[in-house]
DNA sequence: TGGTTTTTTTAGAGGAATCTAAAAATTAGT
DNA sequence: ACTAATTTTTAGATTCCTCTAAAAAAACCA
């Protein structure tokens, strides 16, 4: 399997993966640009090179697939970025929202024994900071991002797994909160007007509005 | 200080570096374009590009010296590939011959933090895993590699503190000779004919040509 | 259904870095 | 000092990725 990809064949792959992981058809040529802050005419010139090297599945106007190939590549890129973002939080004290920016250069870092030992080094992580799933090295992942926290009713409990905007400004906000990966929370009360959260962890209450509620993953804990 | 620098750039003005170290006179295009496996047309045009940038004085058919800046940014980016080869043996478990390869991408990742932390991490190493000396960020460097072994006399004791040579082939002779930075060795004799010398290292006794020894450096012990 | 809007593709061009082949400048040899 | 060899530069082309502007296809809608 000879996959000499260049930094942006890469990027792109990744994009395509995480657009198809949430539309599950698809993916649109326009949605890719966005993705990747270039325009649609770039993007038509670089998916057919991408489905000249058998990447993705193109049929003109209708989008793309990955092919099993390119999809293998996209979670390898993937599983690359998850654990760099561990280590840097992990040893090298970045905090969660700066580890994007940096980890976005390592992952296109090519050595398949870097990426072995640093996985062995991290005592196999399985989760990055944002609680999203590191790839094995099959590329199997184990998703726990199913429940939004703005599902909960009032008194349940619940331990945050995962955040789904992983922008510097909602993870500074949570930060401020005192908010983590791992933190207990109690629903108190719940607004009918407007969904915010009245909550209770470590021992304080708080609101929590539902533009936050619902971009945090949680854990139930059963009643 | 506005120094964006794309990742050739950086390669050259790091071989300008290291040549003009060497030969302490301008550097010439050939040798460059030997350095960096290219060709001389090619580097003929890049050197325009960065005397454009003020980082290397370029007089036409006459060669070229860094500039302050140049040199700024060559050390900054040495500075960066060695501290990733000392992680890259201290904790990845990478051989001394493997870690080259691996830095020559890592060196260009770009992030001020990366770095620090890094060098806070590996508690500021002072020498990479060859011997060559690790620049400081101010930029300063202390080169503990002055005497070759070829130089001792019979009778004479040292340590080994680097490789003048560090390809690969050269390093694994050392490994399978049981040779490492940091080992003591006694010069039990020197041939005069082909300059090999009888050596005792941990007890053994071996021959190492002289093709070995002049790309030793040693610390002589005092005696 | 037919026209309008949106999306996507094509056409053509530009920047970065590279190459080959040929011309110009420098260096070396006698 | 003059020719020959070497080194360096120029000229022109190529690859990769990008862009703008315009054309084509698809989707929307009254």
């Amino acid at each position: 399997m000879n996959t000499n990809t260049s930094q942006t064949e890469e990027n792109y792959l990744k994009a395509i993966f995480s657009l198809s992981a949430t539309q599950s058809c698809a993916v649109s040529t326009n949605s890719i640009a966005e993705r990747l802050n270039t325009k649609a005419s770039s993007v038509t010139d670089m998916i057919k090179k991408l489905s000249d090297k058998k990447w993705v599945d193109y049929v003109k106007y209708q989008g793309v697939f990955l092919t099993k190939e390119g999809r293998r590549i996209a979670v390898r890129i993937i599983r690359k970025h998850r654990l760099w973002e561990v280590f840097l939080v992990k040893h090298l004290d970045f905090t969660w929202d700066e580890v994007h920016e940096v980890a976005e250069q390592l992952e296109h870092v090519k050595s398949e024994k870097l990426i072995r030992q640093l996985d062995v080094y991290l005592e196999h992580p399985t989760h990055d900071p944002h609680g999203d799933p590191i790839p094995d090295q099959q590329g199997n992942m184990v998703y726990h991002k199913e429940l939004m926290m703005s599902a909960l009713s009032r008194g349940d409990k619940c331990t945050v797994v995962g955040v789904k905007d992983s922008s510097a400004v909602f993870l500074k906000y949570l930060d401020r909160s005192g908010i983590q990966l791992g933190t207990s929370i109690e629903v108190l009360a719940k607004e009918k007007f407007d969904q915010s959260m009245q909550i209770l962890f470590r021992g304080e209450k708080t609101n929590i509005s539902h533009q936050i509620s619902k971009n945090l993953f949680v854990k139930k804990h059963r009643s």
